[in-house]
DNA sequence: GCAGCAATTTGACGCAGGTCAATGTTGCGT
DNA sequence: ACGCAACATTGACCTGCGTCAAATTGCTGC
């Protein structure tokens, strides 16, 4: 019995193209890890040496420029794959937000690995073309949303993807824990902290939301956040 | 002898990784196309019909708001792919900025040959991940930077992506030839069309370019325009 | 329970870039 | 060559969001 037979993402991460005995070889490929809050475990502009699913945890892909502003340019979930297969270099700086656990490979073995087995590479493929719908989707915000439309586009798009944390679909949520402080949030919405708190306050205050406390977000009226997010008011 | 072996994007294309004989088959499936400026091939929200090859032409990928905000999320040169294949819908709207040339294939068609071909699936993954790359890169831009960093990235992007036009490499040009109008480049840059003038302008008076019709950029002093990238100033 | 620190909120203010409107320029069809 | 329509530039003004600074809240370890 594998380490790989009791994995929290087993079915879900693109692992579970592979039968047995392949899942045999990938898994003495790899190395399960543990990370805690804050490590980064890549860097934006070194050679892409490693490659990882994400077992447990929420981790941030962000640029940066040389005067330390910071754009998070994607988040990632249990079963989400991480890193840049397939030759050069990272593009982004990978951290924790949360205590974490993943299973890493040495880039080179799982592009072979990957190279022999196009199940493997199909399903890398499909997740690889949602994530850049995904990007491309936020570009929409990032450059024509103004603040109002952006925070609730984020607590809306929050809300749907924290429901879907392990087997069973739950649903949008109306109640969920954001794995980011005011400063991440902003640097995923392309904001100030300061914006994004008069924001929050401000929905507060309309009776949209509420947080009882800091990372907590309860939605109050749904139908409302869903108008703010094209045309606001 | 098929149109595939007169093909301009022949080797440059996802097509290269076949050997002639199934090149033979997936231009059975193929259909070559002429499109118009201003025509577009996909729609934003509709079901994915189809993919395509560029063969010529340059095309946008947008997305848009009920009012008429618009981003554009990527611009396609010749030998590049279109397209959503492996199911679902269309998220963005492609449009032709250039008079253009395709070679269309029923996604359905594509799909089923695509996974019968490991080595087509290859380079797709590849182009995808560089792709999702550049999408990335853009975020940053428009997240978190200026109109004028915005615009001095842009001139540099452009001067770096239409050199590559053929067969040779000819390095990043000094002189080129947009395939945008203003309202474009603004769609592209998150900014108005008054904001991309006023900074074109600028950009003359203090002799770093040189603009000899609507649509020719000339580069006059590019250091200037690089640290402009960064840190404003 | 309290000191101390980090995260968040709130307030006051200024400016980059958006908006609206007028003017200039270019290219196309006749 | 002319006139029109689309595109681009320029100007005046205004506002949303960033900036800077201070106050508040909440967490950690003792």
């Amino acid at each position: 019995m594998t380490a790989c037979d009791t994995c929290l993402v087993r079915n879900r991460a693109i692992c579970g193209s592979l039968e047995s005995e392949e899942l045999e070889v990938l898994n003495k490929l790899g190395r399960r890890h543990r990370i805690v809050r804050g490590q980064s475990l890549m860097w934006e502009g070194d050679d892409s040496l490693l490659v990882a699913n994400v077992i447990e945890g929420v981790l941030k892909l962000s640029t940066s420029m040389g005067d330390g502003r910071e754009q998070i340019v994607g988040v990632v979930y249990p079963s989400d794959f991480i890193g840049r297969p397939f030759g050069g270099k990272s593009f982004h700086t990978v951290t924790a937000l949360t205590d974490a656990r993943v299973c890493t490979f040495a880039r080179k073995d799982f592009d072979q690995f990957a190279r022999e087995h196009p199940d493997l590479e199909h399903k890398l493929l499909q997740r690889t073309l949602t994530e850049l719908d995904r990007a491309r989707h936020w570009m929409l915000l990032l450059g024509r949303k103004n603040a109002r439309e952006k925070i609730a586009t984020f607590l809306l798009e929050m809300s749907a993807r924290l429901a879907d944390g392990g087997c069973v679909d739950l649903g949008p949520l109306d109640r969920f824990e954001l794995p980011f402080g005011r400063q991440q949030i902003a640097d995923i919405l392309g904001l100030t902290i300061e914006t994004v708190s008069r924001q929050l306050t401000q929905l507060k205050a309309e009776g949209v939301i509420e947080t009882p406390d800091r990372r907590t977000v309860v939605i109050l009226d749904r139908d409302q956040l869903e108008e703010m997010t094209d045309s606001a008011e």
